[in-house]
DNA sequence: CTGTTAGCGCATTCAA
DNA sequence: TTGAATGCGCTAACAG
């Protein structure tokens, strides 16, 4: 590499002690206007960059967090990195993106390397990492500071953004009822996920609603994956008395099913209507009779790494999902376990 | 956070001197056994895991890279990811994954930042970062190396890996020249991209040897996403003497073809084939009929890895690329810049 | 094979 | 509003 240039150079050259010209860089106050312009004018032209290792070394907080992932849908994903990683610039603060294997059973000890190694401030967890309880775990023996975006089994003990998955499936069943279906599929999705079953339940509380039976036959199991959609659809439109509309939890397995419908030269929508619930624009784009809900993954993710940097405390918000024209609401809630801190 | 113990803790423990306890943590030859065996033992106990900042400002090394990326496809980014952060884990460094925008008149500065804030060892680029001058002449200033994952321009100055996209084409296209058809559509890439013009110039080769005429009107200006390929395929299946088959150089692209295709009401394939070319397997997933190339990008990324662990020096792999059935083969070059020491 | 010493570049006490 | 000393936890020489 080449030869850097460090603080003392900076002072040297601005004629001022080293500790004036930290003051500077942490943005201190009680620093003279003059000073500090000096300051910065030698940080310039020595264009010089303080080193992230020493003030880590050095200081208190590493102004670093880690987002931990272990999610194979890469839209997810990105989603994902975009929400953190756009508030972690507006802060000036790295994020570091970590993927896990939550089957792994070392992962806690991964976690705990991972934490203590890069002296992150504080960690974001994403579904499925947010249900690993060797990594909840760690994190809380660790005490360092984290929130769980969307998370699976939701104890309320932590920090945590989330959609309102119920509303959101009652919204977009109730929306095929409003256009005449009366036999709906439903495919769920993978089991470990709480929204599956918050997605069920929306389906259910939404026909319940309207007096049509729930039938157990008309919902299949899913997993979250391609695969999956097609099995159940393949099941759905094998049936003497077929469901004129299919629901999947999401739309990967939405995108399942209009390959299957496509293969039996099924004419969309006429013939089935097909809804999924995501993120993802996959199957929408290429299928527009495919309906879809957006779940407002970035601005959760967004979202959890404000609740990061602003600490421990309560907060609600809400935020939008879409379905199709109509909008619909997701609440963002904090929770946290209480500490002595609070009892006092 | 909690008391983390240092390297004198663990030294004191084993009873050893804290050179010691370095020397195992980085696998230093000269130790022996029994020692060894004690201050892991100890470190084991006291769950010591070294500071990472504490190793770069005192070492040389800093056992991380950078891959950095301005990439708006959540796929191709995604196995990019994977095939980097494979080889980072088998080597133990970590991946510092940084986003940019290379529209940005900053980029330089900011690379420039990343790079002697985090001591990064190396650096990976992503397209089209590959091919941001700001960004390559601050690597260059900086001294630090680093390896290009398919170079839109292709200066052969630096490390690079790739595929062999002019083969790739010309198999595609000779695969649907095989299957009878005359009337080829090609829609162009992004002009930024070099593997643009190493696709068309693929296509090309294909009919010419076998002697069917290039015509310029069957090929369309394209820009690596779907609306592009809406654009492309509307002109298409508007003329008189339309297409065939439509050769999509990305499956974005293609996946707006069938979108078209679709709305028109055509049967697929028989009405019209489409291929396509990358590693997405967006609408090869929704929609069968399409035939596509599968770039080894998450091969490449690990290639990319390898050679920048690997330092410099020559090196001529070949990874194959899939075409439906049939294989084909990509190939990975090693160039840079001669420097002094060459001449030698 | 093992230990001693001296910084790496910064933030953090304390004083002034 | 500024400065001088001290040490964060580790590795790099150099000894033994």
């Amino acid at each position: 590499m080449n030869e850097r240039s460090n603080i003392r150079d900076v002072a040297l050259r601005a004629k001022v002690s080293v500790k004036t010209v930290s003051r500077v860089i942490n943005d201190h106050p009680y620093v003279s206007p003059a000073t500090r312009e000096k300051v910065e004018r030698a940080m310039a032209t020595l264009d010089f960059r303080p080193s992230m290792a020493a003030r880590i070394l050095a200081g208190t907080k590493s102004n670093q967090i880690a987002l931990i992932y272990d999610n194979h849908s890469p839209h997810y994903m990105h989603q994902i990195q975009i929400g953190c990683w756009e508030r972690c610039t507006e802060k000036d603060v790295r994020l570091l993106a970590q993927p896990v294997d939550v089957a792994n059973p070392k992962v806690g000890d991964q976690v705990r390397g991972l934490v203590t190694e890069t002296h992150v401030d504080g960690v974001i967890l994403s579904s499925p990492v947010t249900d690993c309880l060797a990594v909840l775990k760690a994190l809380e023996a660790l005490n360092v500071p984290f929130v769980r975006i969307s998370p699976g089994t939701n104890h309320a003990l932590t920090s945590s953004v989330f959609m309102d998955d119920v509303q959101a499936a009652d919204d977009i069943t109730t929306h095929l009822i409003n256009r005449g279906h009366r036999r709906i599929g439903f495919i769920k999705g993978h089991p470990n996920h709480m929204a599956s079953e918050e997605r069920l339940y929306g389906y259910r509380r939404a026909l319940d609603r309207v007096g049509i039976a729930f039938e157990p036959h008309y919902v299949m199991d899913g997993a979250f994956d391609y695969e999956s959609g097609v099995a159940a659809a393949a099941q759905f439109l094998a049936m003497p008395q077929r469901p004129s509309a299919i629901f999947a939890s999401n739309d990967d397995m939405a995108a399942g099913v209009l390959s299957v419908a496509h293969d039996l030269g099924m004419d969309l929508p006429n013939d089935l209507s097909v809804v999924g619930f995501d993120d993802t624009t996959i199957a929408q784009m290429v299928w527009p009779p495919l309906t879809t809900i957006r779940q407002p993954t970035r601005e959760l993710a967004y979202a959890a790494t404000e609740l990061l940097f602003n600490g421990v405390g309560t907060v609600h918000q809400r935020l939008p999902h879409a379905l199709i024209e109509r909008a619909s609401v997701a609440s963002i809630g904090d929770y946290r376990q209480p500490t002595e801190k609070d009892s006092k």
